[in-house]
DNA sequence: AACCAGGACGTGA
DNA sequence: TCACGTCATGGT
């Protein structure tokens, strides 16, 4: 909790997941087109928003989010950006959708799987075994659908989050997805929006000194860890 | 010109 | 289980 008070006071509330299908006027994140939602914690809403969640965490898999985004603009200015769309839309056109987005014929693949597996839930919540079953859904992914799409108290452990807590010197170079993750629930309240900020600020902060080397320069929470 | 992106899967030790 | 190669495009 210390760390995410220092997190949260350095750069505020963070408005995650983005949704392009989301007409508020928040200020948008610089350098972004649009879709954050600073302090609305009821959003998603609607079912649509939840689905645009899942092909939005399997678009960004070992990619950066602006090219997610385009791939999701793609899909909305195409009018595709929901299941029955995506399940009807030709391979093709879909792969070129999601081009920039790279990974083109795997994540397509995903896409159209998780697209169905959406449309069997009827609207139900998934459990994480359900999600994990999914072809192209791993842990990070699956905990990303259930935090941000589902509201489900599960903490997101990313390439991020690994590399800042080892260079915090918190856990060895490859601990399992599970015992990071065990280290953060076990130690925090399980409150969804907590859980949410949390993970969109430690995305924040290592994309601000944990980007390029040498990982760690001038991050000034790391002088604090040394204590 | 390498290296990294809000990873996951298939394969063979 | 675990290490390793593969998948694709875009930005720095």
């Amino acid at each position: 909790m210390a760390i995410y008070s220092m997190l949260f006071s350095l750069y505020g509330p963070q408005g995650w997941w983005p949704l392009i299908e989301y007409s508020g006027d928040n200020p948008t994140k610089t350098g972004s087109i649009r879709g954050y939602h600073k302090e609305n914690y009821d959003l998603p809403e609607t079912d649509n928003q939840r689905f645009e969640i899942m092909i939005g965490a399997i678009l960004t898999q070992n990619t950066a989010w602006t090219s997610a985004e385009k791939a999701l603009m793609n899909l909305h200015d195409m009018g595709a950006l929901n299941v029955l769309k995506i399940l009807e839309m030709d391979e093709e056109i879909l792969k070129e959708a999601i081009r920039c987005a790279g990974f083109l014929n795997q994540k397509s693949i995903y896409i159209r799987e998780i697209a169905r597996f959406f449309m069997d839930l009827n609207g139900r919540i998934p459990t994480r075994k359900q999600i994990l079953s999914v072809k192209g859904v791993g842990e990070e992914t699956a905990d990303s659908i259930l935090l941000y799409a589902y509201k489900q108290p599960e903490f997101v452990i990313d390439a991020y989050t690994r590399r800042l807590l080892f260079h915090w010197g918190l856990i060895e170079e490859k601990t399992k997805y599970k015992d990071v993750k065990v280290l953060f629930e076990s130690n925090l309240p399980q409150d969804v929006p907590l859980f949410q900020e949390y993970h969109a600020l430690i995305v924040e902060h290592a994309k601000r000194y944990y980007q390029k080397k040498p990982y760690g320069l001038n991050d000034p929470l790391k002088v604090m860890m040394d204590k």
